[in-house]
DNA sequence: TTCCTAGCGTCGGTGTGTGC
DNA sequence: GCACACACCGACGCTAGGAA
């Protein structure tokens, strides 16, 4: 039922204005100890919403009925379930808390563009999927152990003196090049050029992206700031949004691109580098609204320096003002924090240091520009039938509002692919453009299809209905008891960084040794399952429930260790020289490779002879 | 200052299903 | 039976930031 609620139900929840403290994104973004992250609510807090406090109630509930029957149970498996529900506990509340930061840091790309000049754009950036070399006819070998091209795809959105939104689609191929700041800083610098070349009205640009290392970086925001005087447009803001969110508009034009080479590549054409990969890009007038080019950045120019921003890891939202950069934790909450300018200003990360781009094949001549955004008049339904744009933060929603075309076509086939949308269109192009905007429909129904589906089921079923009813009534109670301020419970937690103990390491290097010489892989969840019941001579348990680690933990540890060995490997390994040999040393060489091989072929017909006598207990 | 842990994204290997 | 498509998952790279 929780999985269920969070998975369609809590975004439509949600909403600025509302007096739970679920629901308030406001209260929940607003740092209760830092009054420069916090704003403050009009409203009273005091309603409190069932659903959402089942979120935080149903592991407790659990976790009772488990004392209820603990005395007929061993104890080592009440501590283990005990583990697992604080674990599980855990996880569903940083849930919760990933859903709200979703739906609220979206609010900036509908605040940008609801207030978007003329002389204003915003950019989409995102890197996309590595390209894998496409042949038209390809064996399986050939189709494994590719390398893959890296390109980013830069979307800009504008608006014509006609209240239109036109959209634009930069890729830029890399030929050369990590996907590192160093790259995307390059990347931004050439969009920002070109951008003013065919559009030289335009005179500030707002960035977005999501909370990838290589964009939310000091590097790349100082490199931003420092040069944002010299940029040909200037960066107004750059808002980051939630991990797999807020980059739609990416995502399908990388689609299209995909498929338009696919269909090159089909014909007969093999896309195996950057160059025939624009190729196909450029191919039969290229994608709509698409230029591509190929871009070179060398690693070895980007310069070691490391800029110091203390908490940059919970700020996500950025305004470049002359005096300093403000830093937001949440968009529109609080005035935020000013890091100054002379904190973080570096010669090493001037334009002159930084763009080193080098650009092998420019955009090809400008691309017609995808398409008009016109607006809607009505919230349900959106055509183009001479309707307004629906962009409105806090417009009305209609209630229990049916997935039904009203529009004349009565063709409404295309839904918005989020579930908890409403919206349903009459062509594809107006869900693409709906995508772009992103104002989705939240539902506002009472009863949600969940609801229903209980109804239905209780209807024949009075016992379950009662149950449910107890389950949820009981469960709003414990939280009721519990409240206490939970003021800004929707930021990120400061992560803890607890060191593993010694004896556990030692465990774990022991086993990771013990498979090197086997060849055989860890198995981390029987790792993590060993950890929990490992005991000494005595039948004493090795590790307490606080040294206990969860399989991603032991597989991030491992993979220290084995990472660590290698590259101790690589430092002591002596380098390889070629040297001329005579004939006579060639063929001792063979010899003594042809020994060595039949020792490995001896040693691992011996291992199959014994596990077979092994296996048929001989 | 260095080391270690965590988070996010991408790459490559492997297993399974499908069509010819 | 072969070649390809697709999903899953572990390995790894990059980055931030706290502990030692």
């Amino acid at each position: 039922m929780v999985n269920t609620f969070m998975k369609f139900e809590y975004k439509t929840h949600l909403h600025k204005l509302d007096g739970c403290e679920d629901h308030c994104t406001v209260f929940a973004f607003s740092d209760p100890v830092d009054a420069k992250f916090a704003a403050a609510c009009e409203h009273l807090h005091e309603s409190s919403c069932q659903k959402c406090s089942l979120v935080e109630s149903c592991v407790p509930q659990i976790r009772i009925k488990l004392n209820d029957i603990s005395t007929n149970i061993p104890d080592q498996i009440v501590v283990e379930l005990t583990y697992e529900l604080d674990n599980s506990e855990k996880n569903l509340v940083d849930w919760k808390k990933h859903i709200l930061r979703t739906i609220h840091q979206d609010q900036a790309r509908t605040n940008v563009l609801k207030n978007l000049h003329v002389d204003q754009g915003l950019v989409i950036l995102d890197w996309a999927m590595k390209f894998l070399p496409y042949q038209f006819r390809e064996t399986q070998s050939d189709f494994f152990g590719k390398k893959g091209i890296s390109w980013h795809i830069s979307c800009l959105v504008t608006k014509s003196d006609n209240d239109e939104f036109d959209r634009q689609c930069y890729v830029h191929i890399l030929e050369n090049g990590s996907q590192g700041w160093f790259s995307v800083a390059n990347i931004i610098l050439h969009l920002l050029t070109n951008i003013k070349s065919t559009r030289p009205t335009l005179k500030a640009v707002f960035l977005k992206s999501d909370y990838a290392a290589c964009y939310h970086c000091t590097n790349l925001l100082a490199f931003i700031h420092q040069n944002n005087g010299q940029f040909s447009i200037k960066v107004a803001e750059y808002n980051f949004s939630e991990a797999q969110s807020g980059k739609d508009l990416c995502d399908s034009k990388t689609g299209s691109c995909r498929m338009h080479i696919y269909k090159y590549a089909n014909e007969g054409h093999d896309v195996l580098n950057s160059r025939s990969m624009k190729l196909a890009l450029d191919s039969y007038g290229g994608v709509k609204g698409t230029q591509a080019c190929i871009v070179s950045v060398n690693a070895e120019d980007e310069p070691k320096t490391k800029i110091r921003m203390p908490g940059i890891s919970t700020y996500n939202n950025f305004n470049f003002e002359n005096d300093g950069i403000i830093a937001k934790k949440a968009y529109k909450v609080g005035e935020g924090h000013v890091i100054k300018t002379s904190t973080q200003c570096s010669e090493t990360i001037s334009v002159e240091r930084v763009y080193k781009l080098e650009v092998l094949d420019p955009f090809s001549q400008d691309q017609p520009i995808s398409g008009k955004l016109h607006k809607f008049a009505d919230s349900r339904i959106e055509d183009t039938h001479d309707q307004q744009p629906c962009l409105e933060e806090n417009q009305p929603i209609a209630e229990n509002s049916m997935n039904i075309s009203t529009c004349s076509t009565s063709s409404a086939y295309f839904c918005c692919p989020d579930f908890s949308c409403d919206k349903v269109f009459a062509t594809s192009n107006n869900l693409d453009r709906h995508l772009l905007i992103g104002n989705h429909n939240y539902r506002k129904n009472t009863i949600s299809s969940m609801d229903t589906a209980v109804q239905i089921y209780s209807s024949s079923c009075i016992d379950l209905q009662k149950y449910h009813e107890n389950v949820i009534q009981e469960a709003s109670h414990e939280v009721e008891i519990s409240v206490n301020s939970r003021k800004g419970w929707g930021l990120k937690s400061k992560r803890a960084n607890v060191r593993f103990p010694d004896k556990v390491k030692t465990y774990l290097q022991e086993i990771c040794a013990s498979c090197e010489k086997t060849g055989s892989r860890p198995d981390f969840i029987a790792l993590s399952e060993e950890l929990r019941k490992a005991t000494d001579e005595n039948g004493h348990k090795l590790f307490t429930i606080q040294e206990w680690l969860n399989p991603p933990q032991i597989k991030g540890y491992i993979a220290n260790i084995i990472s660590k060995s290698k590259s101790s490997l690589a430092v002591k390994k002596p380098r390889a020289e070629l040297q001329e040999v005579n004939v006579d040393d060639d063929e001792k060489l063979s010899e003594v490779v042809a020994m060595l091989e039949m020792n490995d072929f001896n040693a691992n017909a011996v291992g199959i002879v014994n596990e077979v006598f092994s296996a048929v207990n001989i």
